[in-house]
RNA sequence: UGGGGCGUAGCCAAGCGGUAAGGCAGCGGGUUUUGAUCCCGUCAUCCCAGGUUCGAAUCCUGGCGCCCCAGCCA
């Protein structure tokens, strides 16, 4: 049964049942994850999906899970990314309580157990160039050779890695390797390296240190020492595990954590790779890492997206160890699910054709009663003003309709939503033959949108009166990339979509939503889910997603 | 002619030897002052081929296909 008020639901998936089997089997009195974000670049759609994993497991069993930056490379790490990262977890609702931690906290730690490897006889110092061990690492199909430093003494090992970290050397000119096996076939195994030099500045520790721990160095030994019982992954890691397992195996660690690994999320239409995501921001392509088309967590937020149906998502699409490619639809319908017992409905004209009702007072105007939310009384009702000059949707009106076209055209009638029927009487164009204003007249028996006959109309249109709407500016989005699978014919850049962004100026607005506040979703009614912008002075209001419509889907086809 | 994974409907995904859950999309219909929502209905024999079995998506054998790995990135 899925609760709404519940962030723990994670659906049923394979890790869950291992850590239901282990907790039956008493293997561990309580259980610990962590998610392990590298500040190099900001959180996405991928990562909720392991964030709600990790945290969504935790909380289900009344465990923990723990949020620990794996800052191991200081070239490519920055504050910014910690701080929001930070931000985006809690934004999707996750709550790491007391457990923050850095990987660069365990550097000690870490250091003090590859002197231990040296001195096992299982660690050595290499002095070869980074093209010299590439080169004895062999191939896919070729075994390795080993290093010619590889049989160097421990104690010579132990003094030039004691030497490296008291910076005597330049960077890439040594490193610390494992002694395992360089003709395994899994070259995870063929001596990897532990440490290398970095003579860079760590966001963290500053210049405290020069050698820096690989990943495979330092993430089971912090998962150990974080007391993790469950180190979930993505599968890329999967040839790893022998390599976390020897070191959890030949070190003194004060725990035996174990790493599983599932499929990262792939979405249609979208690039979840933070190199190309950063190049993105870098380039201009969009304009910042919250640009409402990335896939970001801070992106989607400014594009209105709830936490809440990213979650949604994360749940409906599952975990599994299957590679899948997730269709945008299901993301969407997600974030319609949420926002639709959500937002306020509210009415905008995004392209305004003006129309006249002829019979209306010429001074006069009226407040009407409008439902603000009719999936929710409790979301009470507005006024509206109308008046005889108004506003309806440029797309609404059509001078020559098809069989299918049930909205407005000559002679027509039509209802406007909470005010009256309408019929059009006169199309009035300019020198250019276009419709710029339609000559109506108006039904008073239909005041609030019923006539007392009885008779039916095919069509309710949303609107704006004239005078009291108040100008803004909507963008619309649609997918960054133009393939739904960017990049797969070379360059991902060339697969950039030029009408990802349309930015629509003159929209009309009822007046209330100036005061409309930024990720406060309202739906704009027959047209979609928006919300204000964020950092925008004037008025403006991003599209999060259009409403389904069904008639758009029969125009295509036709 | 290396190692590690994966293969159930257009897209996700349950299933763990007893006769194919669920969701998204699609299609058909109903309700409707949003062509929205909501509600009904419809939509697969499980990569292929053998084998074991009373019975196989589930076990065995052999194929085929796809993904990951040769950073002093994570």
């Amino acid at each position: 049964m899925a609760s709404e008020n519940s962030v723990t639901e994670t659906g049923n998936n394979f890790v869950r049942d291992i850590i239901r089997a282990d907790l039956e089997a008493k293997r561990h009195s309580e259980i610990v994850t962590r998610f392990p974000p590298e500040p190099n670049g900001y959180l996405h759609i991928g990562h909720a999906k392991s964030i709600c994993l990790n945290f969504g497991l935790a909380q289900e069993f009344q465990g923990r899970c723990h949020l620990r930056f794996d800052d191991t490379n200081p070239t490519k790490e920055e504050q910014e990314y910690i701080d929001a990262i930070e931000r985006d977890v809690r934004w999707l609702g996750f709550d790491w309580g007391s457990h923050l931690y850095y990987a660069s906290d365990y550097f000690e730690q870490i250091y003090a157990w590859a002197e231990y490897l040296i001195q096992a006889g299982k660690a050595y110092v290499d002095d070869s160039s980074i093209e010299e061990i590439r080169e004895m690492r062999g191939s896919l199909t070729e075994p390795g050779r080993n290093s010619p430093f590889r049989d160097r003494s421990a104690d010579e090992s132990l003094d030039l890695f004691r030497r490296m970290r008291a910076g005597e050397f330049p960077n890439a000119s040594r490193v610390l390797r494992a002694k395992i096996d360089m003709s395994a076939g899994n070259i995870n195994l063929r001596d990897p390296v532990l440490y290398r030099i970095l003579h860079a500045e760590h966001p963290r520790t500053g210049t405290r240190w020069c050698i820096y721990p690989t990943y495979d160095f330092a993430h089971g030994q912090s998962d150990a020492i974080e007391g993790i019982t469950h180190s979930i992954c993505t599968l890329e890691f999967e040839d790893h595990r022998p390599l976390y397992d020897w070191f959890i195996e030949n070190l003194p660690v004060p725990a035996r954590p174990r790493q599983y690994e599932f499929a990262r999320l792939n979405l249609d239409y979208t690039v979840l790779s933070k190199r190309v995501l950063t190049e993105l921001v870098r380039q201009g392509h969009v304009s910042g890492w919250n640009d409402p088309r990335m896939p970001t967590l801070a992106g989607l937020r400014r594009r209105g997206v709830p936490a809440a149906a990213l979650r949604d998502f994360v749940r409906r699409v599952g975990v599994a160890r299957a590679n899948s490619q997730v269709d945008v639809s299901m993301f969407d319908f997600s974030i319609r699910e949420v926002l639709n017992k959500t937002a306020l409905r509210r009415m905008a004209v995004l392209r305004p054709l003006k129309v006249v009702i002829e019979n209306y007072p010429a001074d006069g105007s009226e407040d009407l009663e409008a439902i603000n939310n009719p999936d929710d009384p409790a979301a009470g009702t507005r006024r509206i003003r109308f008046g005889r000059e108004i506003y309806v949707e440029r797309d609404d009106f059509m001078e020559n309709p098809p069989k299918q076209f049930f909205r407005l055209s000559p002679g027509r009638e039509v209802r406007l939503r909470y005010a009256y029927f309408i019929t059009c009487r006169e199309v009035i164009k300019d020198a250019q033959g276009e419709v710029v204003e339609l000559r109506c007249s108006y039904d008073p028996e239909t005041r609030g949108g019923n006539a007392p006959d009885g008779r039916k109309v095919k069509a309710t249109l949303h609107w704006v009166a004239a005078a009291e709407s108040i100008p803004a500016e909507i963008r619309l989005y649609d997918h960054l990339f133009c393939r739904p699978d960017p990049g797969a014919a070379g360059d991902v850049f060339a697969d950039l979509n030029p009408a990802s962004l349309e930015v629509l100026s003159g929209c009309r607005l009822e007046p209330i939503l100036a005061e409309a506040k930024a990720e406060e979703p309202v739906q704009f009614e027959r047209l979609g889910y928006f919300c204000r912008d964020t950092g925008s002075e004037s008025l403006v209001f991003n599209r999060t997603v259009g409403l389904r419509d069904s008639y758009a889907k029969t125009q295509q086809t036709v």
